[in-house]
DNA sequence: TGTACATCAGTGAACGCGCGTTCACTGATGTAC
DNA sequence: TGTACATCAGTGAACGCGCGTTCACTGATGTAC
């Protein structure tokens, strides 16, 4: 796709350094006053060029704030994955359950050394704002990574049998011929069925998430749950929900990290 | 500390009435726009007013939006507690773990209903906005709420003695004398401790947070942990990851929810 | 009850700011012969 | 290797917008005698 070195421009290398020192500029914007106080102008300010130059790089604010997205995405997507690789297999019967704590380690680590790029993308909508198709990908890579855990989890034998206290059994919407065999009522079987099926059926999938796949659906749900909640546990911390009690979080997070390894099934 | 009514000057009433009717529009705007569309200018132009006029009422914009943050936390927690107040203790054993199902309902749909509003307390932090102590008292109600459900819960000798899956014992946090105790690592036994103590302490505090102080140790973490827990399952809803999965995400919530009534030890 | 003064609400103009984006332009870099 | 033309990067001015906030003002409402 990109012409190899020897024959590039000096244009062309030009270009290509510019266009990623522009998004490390914006990037420092966001990372010092937020989303909102990035504006193109601060930008261009900060490179020494006129505002209107930018416009050679990027078409528009939305696209520059776009990137800087997948770009969050990605480096979080990474943390997770490298945490999770960085636990050999090798290490004793609980490797799922090691990488499922490592990788949520990672997360809020990423998340509490750059707080304005995680609010960027976990935070309340950028008004005006419309995430385009392209940021889906890079979105799905931590869920994807937590969800392969769990494939690898599962088919090395190391979920619990019993995953612990199950939904109130009074609850109305339990019932239906999926009942007995994932304790799921209708509704969230054929949602995860269909989530399941989804990932079987992207062609564009890699093994890992074709993989993800191969998770039974109350595991899946279950997984689903645990990674919202992991998310409202370093959303309200970042936020500021804990201050003056519960500060620092470290051990409040671990406890909760546990706890959801646990309700996942990890042993 | 108000005259009564037979005493109020026209003037007197017509300001109250226009200090509600411009939060009333700030609202408005706010649902229509989110925060950051809300501005001063748009409020006066919704009431036919000029902009200035505006700061005979509120001195400035961040006063406007002080007040609206602290009216949907009070919204939220009048929510909440009315859900809790609608389960009537004699409806058999599982009292508490009806009340907390029906408290995080009710906090779902106070969310889905007011978005905006949800987002401007629960959301990122508004850029240059320093939320004042006038705040705190609000935000506490539905922590308090949910607190409170689990002190009535131990008084009634409705937990569960064993609560679960517990922490990973190969923790390193997990030693000290409080280990046996409340199976908490030292961290996070003292920040419960404090935490308590404080609410005992504070002399504002009315019957119901005094109450909440009474809660063991190893459950008010946990409490806390499944507060933030909470708020994570409503934010990926709201704020659009589970698009295109678990959509609506009804039966998903109400497994979550079970899940953390389980956890937080309410049989 | 009536008058004189004080208080207050709302007006309209203005200040100064920063923003995203467009556009005609100059000058440098690249390419074809 | 050298020249003629095409492509592209960056400039600077401008457009139009909306914002928060200030301030001198007019006219209505309230109060003291």
């Amino acid at each position: 796709m990109t012409t190899p070195n020897a024959a590039r421009t000096a244009r062309e290398r030009a270009r290509a350094e510019l266009t990623r020192e522009i998004k490390e500029a914006a990037r420092r914007q966001l990372a010092a006053v937020g989303a909102d106080g990035l504006s193109l102008r601060a930008v261009s300010r900060e490179l020494g060029m006129v505002s209107s130059a930018l416009y050679r790089y990027y078409p528009s604010r939305d696209d520059l704030l776009t990137s800087l997205i997948i770009d969050a995405y990605t480096a979080l997507g990474e943390a997770a994955e490298g945490a999770i690789a960085g636990v050999r297999p090798g290490a004793g019967a609980g490797a799922g359950r090691a990488r499922w704590v490592a990788a949520c380690g990672a997360i809020r680590a990423w998340a509490v050394a750059n707080p304005h790029e995680y609010a960027l993308i976990y935070g309340s909508p950028v008004p005006g704002y419309r995430a385009p198709d392209a940021t889906i990908g890079p979105a799905a890579r931590v869920p994807f990574a937590l969800a392969g855990v769990l494939a690898d989890a599962v088919a090395a034998g190391e979920m619990s049998a019993d995953p612990g206290p199950v939904a109130d059994p009074e609850r109305t919407d339990l019932k239906g011929p999926d009942l007995e065999r994932t304790g799921l009522g209708s509704p969230l079987a054929a949602q995860a069925a269909a989530l399941s099926a989804a990932l079987v059926r992207d062609a564009t999938a890699d093994a890992a998430v074709r993989l993800a796949a191969a998770v039974p659906a109350d595991v899946l749900v279950r997984a689903v749950i645990a990674w919202a909640q992991l998310f409202g546990m370093i959303s309200f911390e970042l936020f500021g929900q804990f201050v003056g009690s519960f500060e620092p979080a470290d051990a409040l997070f671990a406890y909760g990290v546990a706890q959801l390894a646990s309700f996942v099934g990890l042993r």
